[in-house]
DNA sequence: GACGATATTTAGGCACGACGAATTTCAGAA
DNA sequence: TTCTGAAATTCGTCGTGCCTAAATATCGTC
């Protein structure tokens, strides 16, 4: 079974299962609509032809896991999206914000030769310009720093971005406050009940809602580990 | 009307008969369907679907041609073909024959500004690997070379190779005799009856099959022009 | 004016994927 | 346990898109 022998939804199908599929838990049939935008009973449909294909179990009333061979094909398309965003940015200067439509397009329809020339003109790298691992050949993904939310994260110690959301309007919200993926930060406050965030971004200082929070992942900044 | 209107088979449709309207005949029916591996009856019904949608003009038994509009987007696809073609074989070393398979299917998905950032960093190129024009921007034409096939070349003079055609079999046979875009060569003999062309190339000479030689395209090398 | 080549129309098929409405199942509250 | 609302599935249908074989029509030529 390879890619060619399904269709471009049925991919993105598999992508939104594991991504959904992450925490542990099966990947209920509405959350599967809302993240593909189409109504529950095209995934119901969807999924009865995916577990025909054995790519997913689908356990009736209780949602869909990949196969073995289904992770493999979805880990197939995310790393050729996540190698096509890093490429797209390096190689030819597209912004972050939109790499990622770019490549919404292109992981269905590039070869596994341009593949792996793109991989090598990158250096085999391991992380997409938001941060996200990028699968290896084998299917196994790299390891990720220790990260946690901004949201999460104490007030006071040094941190810096390791990972932020796709999402192209918190990208350039992100842009204007001009960080990025590896800018040091550092929490001063955290206001209860929703409110802002305020961090110190160098010598400024920008508040932050969090909402964006949420989708900034952090690790311990170590200044000592710094190059050139 | 933009190519978001029309779907990737339409557009190979309008790439077809661009390509069969260049000696300013209308494209016949069967010329069509050869071309793209389909039945008459599916070409006739795709011309009208074309003419519906003002793309081209389709004289009932007397073949087809691009409309101003029609003319517009097969340029477009021709031009995405023929940049990502060389963008594959600069910047990522694609064998020259392999460019065309996989510029066949990316020429449909990149975005526009993909395609201007290509054409940036190869230098708003004017040719693709086979030799054959880009399409500028606003669908004209680069100025050719004056080039012959290499059948109607005459002995005995020196020549360079302009063009050559997209076919893998007989690139890989080109590179097998060291033959590429730019070589020069001189036409030593030609035998009669459909025989072989006996072609100096460098120090030796090699024979070549008719078929080769007509997909081959050369000018009058001029060896005062010759750089580095 | 008939013939063979070429093209069109007709009628139907098939893959694919989506949807609304009706129905079923589940899980938690009463 | 029974009820009930949320979640999921099934059912019937639609729509796009493209293709084909067979029947029919047209064209150019002899
Ligand atoms: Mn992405
Ligand atoms: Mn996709
Ligand atoms: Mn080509
Ligand atoms: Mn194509």
């Amino acid at each position: 079974m390879d890619r060619s022998a399904i269709s471009t939804a049925m991919q993105d199908y598999l992508k939104a299962i594991w991504d959904l599929t992450r925490a542990g838990e099966a990947a209920p049939t509405s959350a599967i609509a809302e993240r593909l935008e189409v109504s529950a009973a095209s995934v119901s449909g969807m999924l009865k032809r995916l577990a025909a294909l054995e790519l997913v179990v689908h356990e009736p009333y209780q949602g869909a896991r990949l196969t073995v061979t289904g992770r493999r094909l979805a880990l197939e398309m995310i790393r050729h999206h996540r190698l096509i965003e890093l490429y797209l940015a390096e190689a030819l200067g597209v912004p972050w914000d939109r790499v990622h439509e770019e490549a919404e397009k292109l992981e269905h329809v590039i070869s596994e030769d341009l593949e792996r020339r793109m991989a090598a003109h990158l250096g085999d790298p391991h992380f997409d310009p938001h941060g996200a691992p990028i699968p290896r050949m084998d299917g196994e993904l790299p390891p990720m720093p220790g990260s946690r939310t901004l949201i999460e994260a104490e007030a006071g110690s040094p941190l810096r971005v390791t990972q932020v959301d796709d999402d192209p309007e918190l990208l350039r919200y992100l842009d204007g406050h001009g960080i990025g993926l590896g800018t040091p930060l550092e929490v001063v406050t955290r206001e209860p009940f929703g409110g802002p965030l305020v961090v110190r971004l160098g010598r400024g200082e920008c508040r932050l809602g969090p909402e964006a929070a949420h989708r900034i992942r952090v690790a311990p900044h170590e200044p000592q580990e710094s190059e050139s």
